[in-house]
DNA sequence: TATAGTTTGCGTTAATTATACGCAAATGTA
DNA sequence: TACATTTGCGTATAATTAACGCAAACTATA
């Protein structure tokens, strides 16, 4: 008589790397069946006794061996009813970021094959992950502009110029370099290292470290960060 | 042998409504059992065969007579996984808003009870749905800085100051007055109209209107809405 | 009819912040 | 030594924000 409710719940994760000017996410191949072979966000179903974080969290430990830096809840994928073709499915997506140091994957266990791709080299994907990885995407974009996160996907000590560049590859817009360096040193949350980078030309740079604890003292006085860009 | 997954998908809906200077919360009085009642926000199980954006406007049609003028996902709760003690259950929360004009609620045909509740006066909800409130009042405060959803929550016509008011009561901050009105009209996507507001005492007020249409050909050329406040 | 009280609507000025550059310092390389 | 390159600090100007003054247009009251 009941009309049982039959929806499974999945969790996605679209994890943002970066090296080299570019912004990285790391895909998965899935087999379906005998021979289709699909690349697709990592992910998979929610255990009945796990946490949707958690799950991810499993997820990505199955799969890859990524240490994440920041994670995030993006969005509940589940308007499209036919999403998956097989069952309904709803997916809760995950962003998340790793280190640029972390960005080397050791192959698996699985015969899966895991892999870092370059944000507009991205194929075709399972499910509707495209579209999952394009809202990331946007995230990430607005995210930058008013939270450090952009610190999470550089070395524990990096260069202004790494700091810079990585605003302006994943915002795609240019930014005066000494006006961007003048005020994020304003803020007063950077360290400065008595290290300097191995560099190939020009005058050596110091390498810089953000500071969690002086970044929390400012929020508790009511500090906003913002970086605006024309 | 296969350990199914037994998790329930259900939306939940946070409604606002603003009137006199105060802020409100769409709450239902929900029977557990023969005695039990508790108020809940708005919600119930996702079927099968809808959209997640599809069950929160059918609950809400169930339950109330609300018109929405704005609906955005919320956030999805599932990392308490005892959230509901009878079974696990996932909530995906979205918030809305409806016009001041719309605030009054019919009494429905169900023995149930919808109320508007003032935003400081909330009892103790079932479930997690006090939290769930407080994460739906933060993201409002939030949005109301960077988009134009106040007009969501007044009349179609309506007066400078009682746009300044909504701003001064839901981000409980002061704001000149003056100042206020000279930045919202300097972005142009407002109309004045040749009505005026039926006054109690004082210079009589024009009556404005959100033209969507101008905000909207401001965002292709670029513009970005934003009201910050000391 | 005058006067006080209230709210609107438009203005001006000072302070702060953002933008657009200039340029020397410190390295490697030719 | 001269040159290319990148860093690091500075200054001038434009734009925006914040702080405040005040007359206009009404109501209520004496």
């Amino acid at each position: 008589m009941e009309n049982l409710q039959n929806i499974r719940v999945a969790v996605d994760a679209i994890v943002f790397g970066y090296k080299n000017n570019n912004l990285y996410v790391l895909l998965i191949e899935q087999k379906f069946g005998s021979a289709d072979k699909y690349w697709a966000l990592p992910g998979g179903l929610v255990k009945n006794d796990e946490s949707l974080s958690n799950a991810v969290i499993r997820e990505l430990h199955e799969e890859t061996n990524v240490q994440l830096t920041f994670m995030e809840q993006l969005y509940t994928f589940g308007d499209d009813i036919h999403r998956d073709s097989r069952n309904r499915v709803i997916s809760v997506a995950y962003y998340a970021l790793v280190e640029a140091s972390n960005l080397e994957i050791k192959a698996d266990t699985d015969a899966e094959r895991v892999q870092w791709c370059k944000i507009d080299e991205i194929p075709s994907l399972a499910f509707d992950h495209n579209l999952i990885i394009k809202k990331a995407i946007a995230r990430l974009k607005s995210k930058l502009t008013y939270e450090p996160i952009g610190f999470d996907l550089l070395p524990e000590e990096f260069l202004f110029s790494d700091l810079e560049n990585l605003y302006c590859t994943i915002l795609e817009k240019e930014i005066d370099r000494r006006n961007f360096r003048k005020k994020i040193l304003s803020y007063g949350f950077l360290d400065q290292t008595e290290h300097f980078s191995p560099i190939k030309s020009g005058r050596p740079a110091k390498l810089f470290r953000f500071n969690q604890l002086k970044y929390n003292d400012l929020i508790e006085k009511g500090f906003h960060f913002e970086i605006k860009f024309a």
